[in-house]
DNA sequence: GGCATATCTGGGACCGCTTCCAGCCTGACG
DNA sequence: CGTCAGGCTGGAAGCGGTCCCAGATATGCC
């Protein structure tokens, strides 16, 4: 059967059903608000009327009265779309998924990349179409920060942006994580440890090379090399390159992404380095990645998923009115055969 | 500095610029909304005053009054959150993400899993949330299809469900992918060739599955041997262990998924067989993980961008009022060294 | 029984925008 | 110069709710 595309049914509106109730709108607006002040007759009634309608309150008219819209925004700032294939986003996403489950609100997911999809963010912004904003992944001075700053809206960073701090955020122990890392290695033994950083124009990628700093220092030792990475698997490699090259004897190594860990691992290897035995490897993550390298990752696990989630709890908080502390959510070694 | 929670600003409203530019509200909305009918001059008045005032339309209102909300949702039924975390969203959530950007629609994203979940879209779908919806990832019968369908709302499926043949809906070619896959291994000389299937229960399993059968056949082959797995690794290396078992001479194998390879892959390894020499492997999807096996997978590349930009721009024609075609998108082999 | 108090009720004013419509003005034409 | 067809215009009625408030009704107390 030739069918027309499906056009929305008309739902009866509570006009309707407080008609049918044989009240007023406002009364039935009140058992639907659960409002106090509604007789058990009318509140039996209007109930009947719902059922018998199968009445629906409308979110457009009731965003309008409340100035409530019921959606928020997470905000992925990528330069790259193929950046966002990183199944971090995918677990901050079910994290941040699994705590609107339990309110009424929905999200709104925006890869806000190119200018166009800027605008279209700073658009929505300021015409009131969400109550409040989750912002992810800022380099240095991130467009997205500008833009949402301006539009006074509630807002929560995942990580701390470089330009300022932000009132309220959630993000990972990135310094007591490499530390632990670096400790770990040290307590191997391993002394000529280097580093591969994220990009220092993060502040992940300088929060995790100061815990590699301040591990080494606090031991006693001096921080042996460092070399800066972009936390891809590619960029990894051409890291563990250069150092192999300016200090062959290195003899561990804490790249600060498990994606450059892997780059790194593969360097290792293809150079005749045996791991861990000539070199003790150390990642950041713990994303899947870290188990499926050959030999597995020796890693630093963050929860991704609990970051989506406190951000979303803290942005629920916000919206409420309340003034909710910013949250630093602890990391910890998960050991394997790399180091 | 104590500061306290950002609270949205009061955005100047239409009226308010109509006052200003000396005009009426029916004026500046028209100029607004580049209506006809507007005089040069009131059309220069109004476009000074919303600059002056930074106006932007409400999204809510205008909502309210036209019937369209400007957003869409997509929705991906998910048992598990963890499956979520596979490429594979998020490259269709990239793709959807283009095509909106061409359009003042935005996305909002419904991990429905839960019965809570699956409540909430239902109340989304029925409160007029969004004006339309996409479908992802289902099995059988999916609840979310039925929840879908009696919204009435306009709905593109991302791939078909098995229970109903929907009117719109995009998909890859699965069948012309699986036989390319096959027709490459028979090719190759291979003749006791083994699949390992997806789900039964999804239209995707079958129809791969199907595409292994025809080009056996049409070879005057017979299909040797069929493993069903559930798309992931571990479902593959389990499904190879026991094909491996019941079949050992298998000397090639087509898996339904490169998740899937990947498990058998490792499988294949340990039993002490060699890849491509003893058997042949080829896989499904090529998101990523093909180029990281080793050896790394031929395989059958689908543009899983593609598929979220179209099912988009279908749902975007659909919202018009239009009635596209459904698209069956192209796949490619991709020459690797597991086969 | 009278009066204060608490509970319930419906009317109506919003929320901010779109859109229909009747009235006005203009210019063109006969 | 009268008439008619336009283009412009602002008033007002909507979209579908929330919520304040004044009035009506029920309860408690002396």
């Amino acid at each position: 059967m030739a069918m027309a595309a499906q056009r929305p049914r008309r739902q009866p509106t509570l006009d309707e059903v407080a008609e049918r109730a044989g009240v007023s709108r406002s009364a039935a607006s009140r058992v639907i608000n659960k409002a106090p002040h509604v007789s058990r007759a009318t509140r039996d009634a209007v109930e009947r009327a719902i059922k018998e309608m199968g009445y629906l309150p409308n979110r457009t008219a009731r965003a309008l009265a409340t100035q409530r819209t019921g959606i928020v925004a997470l905000a992925v700032s990528h330069d790259d779309p193929e950046l966002f294939a990183d199944p971090f986003f995918a677990q901050v996403i079910v994290g941040v998924s699994a705590a609107l489950e339990e309110t009424d609100l929905h999200l709104l997911l925006c890869l806000a990349s190119s200018g166009r999809g800027r605008s279209r963010l700073t658009n929505l912004l300021h015409t009131r179409g969400v109550d409040g904003i989750m912002l992810m992944a800022l380099h240095g001075d991130d467009p997205l920060t500008h833009i949402v700053r301006r539009a006074g809206l509630p807002t929560v960073y995942g990580g701390r942006p470089l330009d300022f701090e932000p009132q309220w955020y959630v993000e990972s122990d990135n310094v007591g994580g490499a530390r632990l890392a670096t400790d770990h290695l040290i307590s191997l033994g391993r002394t000529r440890i280097v580093t591969i950083t994220g990009p220092m124009s993060t502040d992940v990628g300088r929060a995790r090379h100061r815990g590699y700093r301040e591990a080494m220092i606090m031991t006693g030792l001096t921080p042996y090399a460092t070399a800066e990475g972009d936390f891809t698997e590619t960029g990894g490699a051409a890291a563990m390159k250069s150092l192999l090259d300016s200090h062959p004897d290195l003899d561990a190594i804490f790249a600060a992404s498990d994606n450059m860990a892997a780059g790194a691992l593969r360097v290792l290897l293809d150079a005749g380095r045996s791991v861990p035995a000539d070199v003790a490897v150390v990642g950041f993550d713990d994303l899947g990645i870290a188990e499926r390298t050959d030999p597995p990752l020796t890693t630093v696990h963050q929860s991704v998923q609990a970051l989506g989630q406190e951000m979303t709890r803290m942005l629920v908080e916000l919206i409420a009115g309340h003034e909710p502390p910013s949250l630093i959510l602890p990391t910890k070694l998960v050991l394997r055969d790399s180091a």
